[in-house]
DNA sequence: GAAAAACAAGAGCAGTGCTCTCGATGTGAG
DNA sequence: CTCACATCGAGAGCACTGCTCTTGTTTTTC
């Protein structure tokens, strides 16, 4: 078994090593990466690749869902060290838009357009929630902690009853205005980044963009009704 | 001369089909859609398109600008039959929604990630800020009109001062405060619309996305000072 | 040690962007 | 009206792509 181990774990190294340099490639060509250029630089034939990879779309989800967990993991490890619920929106926020100034491509691979002809598998889902599911717990702090008090009535309109069911994944205790103001958050969040990132700020804001940042990112938190 | 005109009509005319046929492929391949595949489709031989177009790039370029150009006409016409502020900025961002919806391929290649490899020419940058000159002018007239009335003092620190030369783009009048809100607005409304677009509002707003929008809307707008 | 599974390499197919050459066709100046 | 010239379309060709299939080798399993 230790046998068996050792080959699988030889096969894990592969498999991470070919992420490794695909994600290298991502910067110079993007969703549409050359597999034989990747196998190339492995020194290995691109035939050799589709042992490990069905096909270049199975790599690039692996990609898609590695990209969603580093950035789950880079907010989760910034936020654990703020206890304040405000405090703790903003700074999701900058290790979000941090992460994706550092890894743009893989920015794009999650939060821009959708590769052609490729389709999310399930497996993608579940990382794909974890920062809105961290904003979403950022609510449900401070509303416990009572730092959040004037919660109006939920909206009006079917989408209304739409936030109240979303509110179960978000926990029960948060109202569905809540959840409104929250998804508008993240929406925010994504739109920011990906504004800076894709050249929309481009003549505009070029000095001081991460003052920029978290001056729209105090608004937005306002929003939810947290402030300093 | 009359000639001259025929022979130059004719080309625009191919010019113009081919970018028809392009923008119908931009559906199934997005971004990377083949040069040869167009060609075919109007029946010429792949060589013949450079006649047209440089390379692929150039035609990646001309549907670019005729898709900033598509969202702000759409845009500008919606907006032209609504006198009041609130109303006008409500009515804009769903014009631009629906636009997306309608094209979907087309939004992805202007606000969605970059193609690689490509480098937005000069010619792009006047069309791309019909959009958000159109959110500056209702402010503008909101501000003028007397509709807008609390406006807080700029934002400090450096990127106030920024805000502060793009406001002499948006019309003298308008403080740096609310250019920075007229700027999130925009902001946020790309990021809605990329939301439903690429797929990040599965599994929670299905049914009525459209109100939901309209409630962000209104939400971004009284940001901005404007409501009902 | 033999059977079975996993692996890497190479050839090959159909497709791509793009270049170059060659013949046809329309255009403008003399 | 003619003739040189610019414009155009077509085809061959180059280097590249994703992917498949076959062949031979190595490694694991019984």
């Amino acid at each position: 078994m230790s046998a068996a181990n050792l080959r699988a774990r030889v096969r894990a190294e592969m498999t991470e090593e070919i992420k490794d340099v695909a994600r290298r490639h991502l910067a110079t060509d993007g969703a549409n990466l050359s597999l034989r250029a990747v196998a190339r630089d492995l020194g290995m034939a691109s035939s050799a690749v589709y042992r490990y990879f069905a096909s270049r779309d199975e790599l690039l989800t692996a990609l898609i869902i590695d990209a969603y967990d580093a950035v789950g993991d880079t907010a989760e490890r910034a936020a654990a060290t703020v206890a304040d619920p405000y405090q703790r929106w903003i700074t999701i926020g900058h290790a979000v838009r941090e992460w994706a100034l550092a890894s743009p491509h893989q920015w794009a691979l999650i939060y821009g357009s959708p590769v052609p002809g490729y389709q999310a598998p399930q497996d993608t889902i579940m990382p794909a929630t974890r920062v809105i599911m961290m904003l979403a717990g950022v609510v449900r702090d401070a509303l416990e902690s009572g730092r959040i008090t004037d919660v109006p009535e939920p909206p009006a309109g079917r989408f209304g009853e739409e936030l109240a069911v979303v509110a179960e994944h978000f926990g029960t205790a948060v109202p569905a205005h809540l959840v409104g103001t929250t998804m508008f958050g993240f929406i925010h969040l994504c739109g920011a980044v990906s504004a800076e990132l894709f050249g929309q700020l481009n003549n505009t804001i070029e000095d001081d963009r991460r003052g920029f940042f978290e001056w729209q990112a105090r608004l937005a938190a306002s929003l939810v009704g947290l402030s300093a």
